[in-house]
DNA sequence: TTTATTAAAACGACCGGTTGGTCTATTATA
DNA sequence: TATAATAGACCAACCGGTCGTTTTAATAAA
């Protein structure tokens, strides 16, 4: 068993998780997180120097968390255009559907909130982005190669569009919290997909 | 001309709207409104009774402005999916693009930071959403009465669909503050909508 | 198995600064 | 002169963060 304090700190990150997704990040007081946790104020900065230091370290536990969604029931064999039909509906449906990132999506609540507040933190959400855009990007690119796409096609501008689709269900879905949202996003980016195969 | 007094208040909205855009509403501190417009509490105060009253009033231009915007240039002789087009790529290209609002689109950015805060504020931002929704949803049905558009599509699912479409570019753009993305996003928005076609 | 030692963990009063908002006094304006 | 507009001192509540103290838990010795 992990010790007392890896626990806690576990536990600190688990709640500021939520708070986070919930509340947003300025809008989460440490008292907060005390209040969630359990813990006082020396608890607390006992683990973590600064609020900051919290983001950084929620940041890491929602992307490990994300990555596990995100590839579920992907099979090795399916092709690239069924890969990126896949990671949408996971990112969708068990991401934003499921109660893992309550309240909304971690990353896109983070990106709107941080943008005009700290370059530092909003370029390290920026890059994970752009891995993911990247990695469609690469699934685009062997579709083409297979032949199973139209001509003339920009790869780049498909998986930033993608991507710019996935956050925009987040901001609607995090408001209106109506599941037929991520239903409906799902059905039209698929729509959308297959109107690329030639 | 105007009163003094009006005019002060509509200087206080202006600066407001700008701030909000770029740091969001609770970010925005009084004192940030006060050095903006050069005024000191009770002059503000004078005017409003509440930092929640300005964010109202600031809700009704930036409506008032977006309004002016996303009809701009529409012939009323073209098709409704042509208006379509057009109303996509005035909200991207006019207001986004443009530095009326400046750091980022006010109602998405809004709407995500005041979705676990305030449900009256979210629930004003939500309604214009689906206003626009409805708007949308009726060309796309005076197009199917002309017979314009694939049989079986679901209208209400499209029109959510290109509303999520522009929450993502707006959320994306404000970030990594490149034009490419508003270009890629009316790129990829016509491309779908012309899929719809029979 | 009990006891002594020590280090990790948690406590909570306290800090300077900021928040949104109030109120009275003063100044422009019409 | 009457009134609209503004100034700025002031308020309680809250912010993130510090620090000396106390409790708890793991370990070593008896």
């Amino acid at each position: 068993m992990a010790s007392k304090g890896t626990e806690t700190r576990r536990n600190i990150i688990e709640k500021s998780l939520k708070l986070f997704c919930v509340k947003g990040f300025y809008n989460t007081s440490i008292n907060d997180i005390l209040e969630a946790t359990g813990l006082t104020k020396g608890g607390l900065y006992g683990h973590f120097s600064s609020k900051i230091d919290i983001w950084y370290a929620v940041y890491d536990e929602a992307l490990s968390i994300w990555r596990q969604v995100i590839f579920k029931g992907m099979q090795s064999n399916a092709s690239p255009l069924e890969r990126i039909e896949k990671l949408i509906e996971n990112d969708i449906k068990n991401k934003l559907g499921n109660d893992i990132f309550e309240g909304g999506c971690f990353f896109h609540s983070m990106l709107v909130e941080l943008s005009g507040q700290s370059d530092a933190m909003s370029q390290h959400i920026l890059s994970g982005f752009m891995q993911l855009g990247g990695l469609i990007c690469t699934w685009l690119e062997q579709a083409d190669q297979q032949g199973l796409l139209k001509q003339g096609l920009n790869f780049k501008e498909i998986a930033d569009y993608i991507i710019i689709s996935l956050n925009g269900a987040a901001a609607l879905y995090a408001s209106r919290r109506d599941p037929a949202i991520l239903d409906h996003t799902v059905n039209q980016l698929r729509f959308y997909i297959r109107q690329l195969k030639s």
